[in-house]
DNA sequence: GCGAAGTGTTACATTGTGTAGCACTACGTA
DNA sequence: TACGTAGTGCTACACAATGTAACACTTCGC
């Protein structure tokens, strides 16, 4: 099982994810294009990023013409939410109370924020599902 | 500004902060023993995780007769909590709201449970100062 | 004065990431 | 039809972080 998420990136890789997720898919030339000016990379250095963002199942690609066109293989909330994962059985017991609770002690958000987004998300949650736009997705566990 | 909680911890150095986490303090010899016997380290080899935890500023050290005391510089709930921080930055797009979107959607915890918790993580908050434990830290921001 | 317990210093192997060169292929065009 | 160009495949190298440890030095108790 290599489900991607769990493997970290480096600053470049991430960079060019950032890309991918902004525009859903790019060739490695859009991708050198897109990327900060300042700079400037040669292709087959972009190409192997991409390799390796592929291997880590970040990304998957098509071919169209005889270029590859890459597209996102996850959603960076989803990644996020992964890695989260990982802090918390890390650092907090398993237990996402106590990453809240660490959280409002550093004052990444209040309690008060936090009390209003999980009521909105839990309002969303239960709202009938012809307003709701919800991920299809094989549901497990 | 070289802040604890920010540099990424490899496999074994969790694994020590890990103990002097759960034991409050710890020396080398301590900390050798109370790792896992399967593979059993030389006493240096601990020393240098110990040593570059300092450096990373997870740890400090007392010294109690020769031996160096080592001891947590900061609680594993706020190192959680800066590295969602980070996380936040990269894939949400700093939104905490995404972020806990990613992890309803991803099954981590929820609506329902997360509400649950940030009601008591409020209500908590508010209570009056007597029975209320919170960690004494100079507040900036 | 010696041995044990402890630290200081240094080093080497492995892995992940940034960086890129070079060879090969196929398509459009002169 | 032969060639340049756009694209990929494969390989390599340097640097930093991490795991792993040896060896030398110091000091306290006996």
């Amino acid at each position: 099982m290599n489900l991607p998420g769990k493997k970290p990136l480096g600053p470049l890789e991430h960079g060019v994810m950032q890309i991918i997720w902004d525009r859903q898919q790019a060739t490695a030339d859009e991708v050198r294009k897109a990327l900060p000016k300042k700079q400037d990379f040669k292709e087959s250095t972009i190409r192997t990023i991409l390799r390796r963002l592929e291997e880590k199942h970040y990304l998957e690609h098509v071919v169209e013409g005889r270029t590859y066109v890459y597209r996102p293989r996850v959603k960076p909330e989803n990644v996020a939410s992964r890695q989260v994962l990982g802090i918390i059985d890390k650092f907090c017991r398993g237990s996402v109370e106590n990453l809240l609770l660490g959280m409002v002690d550093d004052e990444v958000i209040t309690a008060e924020k936090l009390r209003e987004l999980a009521d909105r998300i839990s309002a969303a949650e239960s709202q009938p599902t012809s307003t709701r736009q919800k991920t299809t997705r094989k549901r497990k566990r």
